[in-house]
DNA sequence: ACTATTCATTACCCATGGGTAATATACGGG
DNA sequence: CCCGTATATTACCCATGGGTAATGAATAGT
């Protein structure tokens, strides 16, 4: 598994550190994977971190070696559904097409967010439970998403391809559509994520769009392909922050800013 | 205020009685109305029954004269919004009128309740804090509830007025939609309930719809002027259970048919 | 080998809050 | 006038669970 044997003594001394530093990132991301997984079946407060140790073979105390308390746990698995979501958006805006192509496109990548763990933390879990702080950077955030299906849609109207609407309510009734799917879904169900996705995109945007897609529902292609102008796949600017990790004595200092890995 | 002064000796002994229990319901009705309103704007774990109990200036042992505890104040206050809903569902299948003009009318009045206290009790509240019988009582109604939007999409396929869909995922679309309804609305701000009702019953419906409604936004007009068949409006067969109440010795049993008064 | 750091454990603290027991007050009926 | 019922209060119990202190076992670095 671990390609970092101890066995020659010198050259590369840091690779130990590395190593030791992602032995680290991972356990902590373990930890954050039990967690959302038992907040998202019990609920946050029936879910206890003797809970959260147990499944993960090690005791209450040991999780506090990363985070400072249950409600930062909580924070950082919204966190990360918080990154995909902006890594959606990202990409939607990036790309070109019409507005009712971004919206679709947004639309079909948030529904599938939706029936993942991660994903699902940004609706099922209360904002009342986190910190003061946290809070504040919850509700900017959701707020942003707000706006990016807003924006589409006023983009859509002003191009043509939607049909004059208000955004704002029409961004509430997609965007609470999608939602909850995050309170619904279940792995496992006849129907895959995926094609819940798909589905949810054609119906939610049919209703606002100038060109009326065909709802056969027998259909098998992707819902994106009537949309009026793909864009040139390829290079999606990828951003590559590469934040570093800045650990020193203080035990799970805040570190909200967690090393964009291949989370989920 | 109350018309029975205890005056005249004799003629009509009942009335004490009587308006003894009436007092006793509508102190009930006031925990619960309490309740809701805490429950909600705080969130069900971190509102604790001294705080229910303050704002009715009482004491916390005061409420257990009229609930066992605080999971079935949780579950009567559901419960209220629960026989909302099924008058909504009674009343629209009472009254005739093709798939989409059904669909279109529960969908106005289910939106609306989610607009107030006790509708959005319905969807913000965690099954998982009741009781287990409770639980299974609560299970059985949300299904019930998504019965009534399949079978009225289904129904309207089969008659022609909603375009071939699934009715299973169209009516979690439309559902999901109205549901999330109960998370952001917030009295007081520019849109009224029933503003919000009348647009997304127009915007959740027209992309299934056969019959295209016009959106232009400025309309002011009622969300259900355009489907085909207004039924004839008047007797909508009022079943009156008139439930009558067994109190007896045993201190706050377990009651969970209220009597049916004007709540809300 | 020696030492410092990391990371886990056991044992404990204690605030919170649901629920109960004992008790006081009001009131209707005989 | 007294009693039973209903309803409220004060004072308490105690299980729960987040969080901490003291401590022990690995491991890296010199």
């Amino acid at each position: 598994m671990d390609a970092h044997s101890p066995s020659s003594s010198n050259e590369s001394p840091w690779l130990p550190f590395e190593s030791r530093r992602r032995a680290r990132d991972e356990k902590r991301e373990a930890v954050l994977r039990t967690a959302v997984a038992l907040f998202l079946e019990q609920g946050y407060h029936r879910a206890t971190l003797n809970d959260v140790a147990k499944r993960l073979n090690i005791t209450k105390p040991a999780l506090y070696n990363y985070f400072r308390g249950k409600d930062e746990i909580l924070y950082e698995c919204w966190s990360i559904g918080n990154e995909l979501v902006d890594e959606c958006i990202a990409e939607t805006s990036a790309g070109g097409g019409s507005g009712l192509y971004k919206l679709r496109k947004l639309t079909v990548r948030y529904a599938e967010l939706m029936t993942a763990d991660y994903g699902k933390s940004l609706v099922r879990f209360d904002i009342r439970d986190l910190s003061e702080d946290n809070r504040k950077i919850v509700q900017t955030a959701k707020r942003r998403i707000d706006r990016a299906f807003r924006d589409y849609i006023a983009q859509g109207v002003a191009d043509g391809s939607v049909k004059p609407c208000d955004p704002k309510l029409a961004a509430f009734a997609i965007a609470g559509s999608l939602n909850w799917i995050g309170h619904w879904f279940q792995p496992g169900g006849e129907l895959s994520g995926r094609a819940v996705a798909e589905e949810f995109a054609i119906r939610l945007t049919e209703g606002i769009a100038k060109t009326t897609t065909q709802t056969t529902s027998t259909r098998k292609t992707t819902a994106l392909e009537k949309a009026d102008k793909p864009p040139r796949k390829g290079n999606a600017s990828r951003e590559e922050t590469s934040e570093h990790h800045t650990r020193t004595a203080a035990r799970a200092a805040g570190q909200s800013k967690r090393a964009r890995s291949r989370l989920r």
